[in-house]
DNA sequence: ATCGTGTCCTGCAAGC
DNA sequence: TGCTTGCAGGACACGA
């Protein structure tokens, strides 16, 4: 699944290969990718457009597209979902089997494929409207955290995850960056004190920050031809497994104190942590129980005393 | 207003 | 071997 350090790989290796380059004819292969435009304003407001630049918000790839260009958009939004891939390819050599839409070129054809048709494709920048500050920018401030937090009954992990408190955060890095800030993820937001959300924002940049360091920029070029997708869990078997700390290692040894790393379910969303390294400090609470997730309508309220007061 | 759950979708792995 | 079942996940819709 592309996070955001995947994203921010992809437009530092499309923002060279596009730049410049007009859109000459689209094609939509998977109409639910445009929902919920008709497909035919979408190629419109696209043709004849050129391509001014590729940049990252959050998960989205966002293409900018030359003002005095031809076609309405002023950009072209692609999420990636789950398992989508924006990549340029000869315009003569067949499109891959998942490709949901792609883009004339000229000699190139940008081609966006997408096997579990999760992603989209967005000229309505508005998309980005109700985004909450990207996590790595100058726009995330020690204290933006703690206010995002403050007053959340939900879980912190869970909050993580919402992307109108923090742009770009997936399942992989929520749990990471709550296991370098030692945090537990069933923690009620808004009892983390300010030293806890100061050290989960560092921990959060840090595990991003690094994480965009171990993009490869070659791994996706390699990608013409290639049926297998590269992200974790669908790597090629040469690709080293990505260094993660506690992100799918349920039963495995922590790296940091030897206990088992536990798995747990939130809001339908699998989380992997060590329950010695994020022990929960806050009062005294029932036991959770070793490897199976909360029974539905557990006492999640009544186990968690109120912080303070 | 806030929060939790179900839905979309398909490839893969596990179990029978 | 071949089938069924469950799981993975981001964003969004919807109900409590």
């Amino acid at each position: 699944m592309p996070e955001l350090p995947e994203v921010e790989g992809f437009a530092r290796y499309l923002a060279p290969r596009v730049t410049g380059l007009q859109i000459r004819a689209v094609e939509i292969h998977c109409l639910r990718t445009i929902r919920p435009l008709p497909p035919e304003p979408f190629r419109n407001s696209l043709r004849g457009a050129v391509i001014a630049g590729v940049r990252r918000r959050a998960k989205f790839l966002r293409l900018d597209l030359a003002p005095g260009s031809r076609g309405s958009a002023a950009c072209l939004l692609a999420h990636l979902g789950m398992t989508g891939r924006l990549f340029v390819q000869s315009a003569n050599l067949p499109l891959p089997r998942h490709t949901v839409a792609d883009l004339d070129l000229g000699t190139e054809r940008l081609v966006f494929e997408d096997a579990r048709r999760f992603g989209r494709l967005h000229t309505d920048l508005s998309v980005l409207d109700p985004l909450g500050p990207e996590p790595l920018s100058d726009a995330f401030p020690a204290g933006a955290l703690s206010t995002a937090l403050r007053g959340s009954r939900r879980a912190v992990k869970v909050c993580l995850m919402d992307p109108g408190v923090v742009a770009g955060i997936g399942n992989i890095y929520a749990s990471e960056a709550l296991f370098r800030a030692r945090i537990a993820p069933e923690r009620s937001a808004g009892s983390l004190t300010p030293d806890e959300c100061h050290r989960l924002r560092t921990a959060i940049r840090k595990v991003l920050m690094e994480a965009i360091r171990r993009t490869e920029p070659h791994a996706l070029e390699t990608v013409p031809g290639r049926e297998s997708l590269f992200y974790h869990g669908n790597a090629p078997s040469h690709v080293e497994a990505p260094p993660f700390q506690v992100y799918d290692r349920a039963g495995k040894p922590c790296t940091a104190c030897g206990t088992p790393i536990r798995r747990i379910v939130q809001a339908s969303r699998s989380t992997f942590f060590c329950p010695r390294c994020q022990a929960w400090t806050e009062p005294l609470h029932a036991p959770i129980d070793l490897g199976s997730p909360p029974p539905a309508g557990s006492s999640h309220g009544h186990a968690h005393p109120h912080p303070r007061h």
